[in-house]
DNA sequence: CCCCGGACAGCACTCAGTTCCCTCGCACGG
DNA sequence: CCGTGCGAGGGAACTGAGTGCTGTCCGGGG
């Protein structure tokens, strides 16, 4: 089944599963959880520096994919479309192990203390896309502003479609989903981001222009824009 | 000072304040708190469910204000405006006590658990905010999507005014910061949003017209923004 | 006068997370 | 073949947050 790295962690994370989803998160304790797996309590926080990050066992590499990831950008780039490709990363990583992926949802849903963990993760992976972007957008006007709040957007896009696909115990397509609501996104900040195909029954569009380019080409910048829509 | 209801209340929260600023928090256990406020150690967990609540002694009020001030809203007014204002409203709560908030905010700065605490905090708010938005653009094409992109993109917005505000101890304009951060967000998902008149240094100009409208409409909505900025 | 309900003190308990020390297995050089 | 070192794991004991329960004080109403 899983890969033959850490057999002890995976031994954690499947007895700590299988109790959380009997009994509860708040039931059961990580004596039952070391007791099942048959190790040492120590050894629990050896692998998991607290009980709530067994819930979110891989999301550390995946932030560590996500930086790396952003950091090898190619400085010509569009740094939205860039975001919105990190973005995908993350979804990735929920699609690969779909019933895992239900479980925790539900799980979180009612665990309060392990919603404001999941925020805490959520957070990182935003203050990643505002660190990048803000590197991207320094010396523009409200540089910072707009990286903060661009980041902010494209990581509620993604938690919106990925919430709706879990919710969906896994049946709606989560990729289509995502694509939609970062094409959303990206026409409301775009760049040179596209209008987005999807956008066909969206009853207003947005032009962005140069101040003090001549208006015969804000004008044929509009007629071209409602043209392709 | 501070009102004469919980006397107790407030002298848990000096206290610990005073603890927190001397020795850290983590340093700092509930026990050292109610030894100096002169308190039995079961009244501290009467007035604050956990230890970090002590820290934010006064969000539990300012989101019951942030919710029950968007319950009251006209339904014709635009929304994205009104939880704008809703955001002032929290704001508000931190310059009422500048110093305070200087010294919270340090603090949260430092303890990756208040970080967290923090965040969980700011959450709720968005959410409210969020709700708010389904409820009135419920039926509009991505109705929840556009709820919690814009819920999201106000709070970063907010987020990061308050934040440059506090790094300078207190010293910038915490209402212009905030008025020229919305402002961007308002021209980024306008519904009538007004251009912003802090954006006169802006190269760029956002604007926001009906498919289907005609065209000389829409160039007159140009020729007035542009003539306006 | 007693009773009752709320605010508070304080003890005892659970459990997460840490510290310290022990054992076992395993490679290393002598 | 035998120390010797070392890293992974086991486990006892400790700290501190949070909870439950019991007892006490106090003010107001029978």
């Amino acid at each position: 089944m899983s890969s033959t790295k850490p057999p002890m962690r995976d031994a954690l994370v499947a007895a700590a599963f299988r109790l959380f989803l009997e009994r509860g998160y708040e039931q059961t304790t990580v004596d039952d959880i070391v007791a099942l797996a048959g190790v040492g309590r120590r050894s629990f926080f050896r692998y998991f520096p607290s009980k709530e990050d067994v819930v979110f066992p891989d999301h550390e590499r995946c932030l560590a994919d996500v930086t790396a990831f952003l950091d090898a950008s190619d400085p010509g780039c569009d740094p939205v479309q860039r975001v919105c490709e990190a973005v995908r990363l993350v979804l990735r990583m929920y699609t690969e192990n779909p019933t895992f992926s239900v479980q925790r949802y539900r799980l979180t849903k009612q665990v309060p203390g392990l919603r404001a963990y999941e925020l805490s993760v959520v957070w990182r992976y935003e203050r990643s896309f505002a660190a990048y972007l803000r590197g991207r957008l320094k010396g523009l006007h409200d540089g910072t502003l707009r990286a903060d709040v661009i980041a902010a957007a494209v990581a509620a896009a993604h938690n919106n479609a990925l919430r709706s696909w879990l919710r969906s115990d896994g049946q709606d397509d989560p990729e289509e989903a995502v694509e939609h609501a970062l094409g959303y996104v990206q026409s409301s900040f775009g760049g040179r981001g596209a209008p987005a195909a999807d956008q066909e029954s969206e009853d207003v569009v947005v032009i962005v222009s140069r101040r003090g380019a001549p208006m015969w080409r804000v004008v044929q910048e509009i007629e071209s824009t409602l043209d392709g829509g």
